[in-house]
DNA sequence: TCAAATTTAGACTAAAAAGTCTTATTTAAA
DNA sequence: TTTAAATAAGACTTTTTAGTCTAAATTTGA
């Protein structure tokens, strides 16, 4: 009846539901218990549809940087300059205590957790991290093709610092309980691109 | 016979044994079993000495800041000016594929496995970032007052950008398995600061 | 050196977590 | 609707992990 079956979507909801437990405990630290109170399923219901935890936590971390690719898309399409762009998502990580994925940035959380233990996520963050700078760094280019950004620019350093900074100041914060490392943090990253803005006549 | 007794010695063997096991796997993935295989005793002789695993979690936690602590104050007594002993501490992360501390730095490493689920360490990791962030100030200030450094260098905001830049650099280093972010980063770092230096007559 | 006190080995128990399986229920195609 | 196939419930088993306890070994002060 349905266009994807049962099946399809109980799988959906059980990913949905877990995600966030897994980037909020880590893998280890998730209990099939956990998912059970999660879902209000019961373990067949569980392992009907996922072979095992490992299954599903693989699962969630693909739906996780599925959804904060989404995100970034979405956000990012509505602005026209690459500078408003790149702002915009910066302003995705404006609130790292109320973060918009449950848990906090999966790229920091699932990096540490699969370090040394899980080549298989690990792998996948890395796809993550690629793909993120990936994308800077073609915004920026069109900046400065269209002749809204100065060439001086220094495209690839620049982007890695918006990557490390986001991350580094996301961990501060958290830790610290207080959003001011990553306003601060947000503050510099703007400053130093608007530097190499090229006023428009 | 001994200054410090048995009892003392095993348990600080206990702890520098477990320390880089609870560092690269996580509170939650580091079982008692993982401590008798390293430590090659028997659960008698942990329990001996420690309560519960969470004891034993918290000890490694405050023996992993401890050794930092004491390598960042050693490499940075030797050096003189303010710049150098900044750089001496941004030095000791050069290269996050083979870590100082086996499994990486404890603040990354501990802020993300503690947030939303230990308290206690938590309030660790807050300290340690709390106690870096005024140990670089203090020293940058004293370049500033003995003529070393600019006045017009913004001390609070620089800092938060060292430990932003080398954690998050760290993370994607790490996940990278690449030094290249690392060095960019501290590239970048050193940069800046040296553009705050007067040049002595 | 020797005896009391401390410490450790390791078998054992307890608890928690993962995963299985049968039965009941639900779904969806005819 | 009806019914075969798919899905889920939940009691049960297995495995893993934590923690206990007693006897043996070691340490340490006199």
């Amino acid at each position: 009846m349905n266009i994807k079956g049962k099946a399809e979507r109980t799988k959906q909801f059980i990913i949905e539901q877990s995600a966030p437990i897994f980037n909020s405990k880590g893998i280890a630290g998730t209990t099939i218990d956990d998912i059970l109170a999660a879902t209000k399923m019961a373990k067949g219901g569980i392992y009907g549809n996922f072979e095992n935890k490992e299954a599903i936590s693989i699962a969630s971390v693909d739906f996780l940087f599925g959804k904060m690719s989404a995100k970034a898309y979405s956000v990012m399409s509505k602005e026209k300059t690459a500078v408003k762009k790149l702002f915009a998502f910066i302003d995705l990580r404006e609130n790292p205590l109320v973060p918009f994925i449950e848990g906090g940035c999966p790229i920091l959380n699932f990096g540490v957790y699969s370090d040394n233990t899980n080549a298989t996520v690990k792998k996948k963050v890395k796809a993550m991290i690629e793909a993120s700078m990936t994308l800077f760094i073609d915004i920026l280019k069109q900046g400065i093709a269209n002749g809204e950004l100065s060439d001086k620019l220094n495209l690839e350093e620049y982007c890695l610092k918006v990557l490390v900074m986001l991350e580094g100041a996301t961990l501060i914060s958290r830790v610290t309980d207080s959003v001011k490392p990553m306003h601060t943090v947000i503050k510099m990253l703007k400053s130093e691109l608007k530097a190499f803005e090229i006023k428009q006549t």
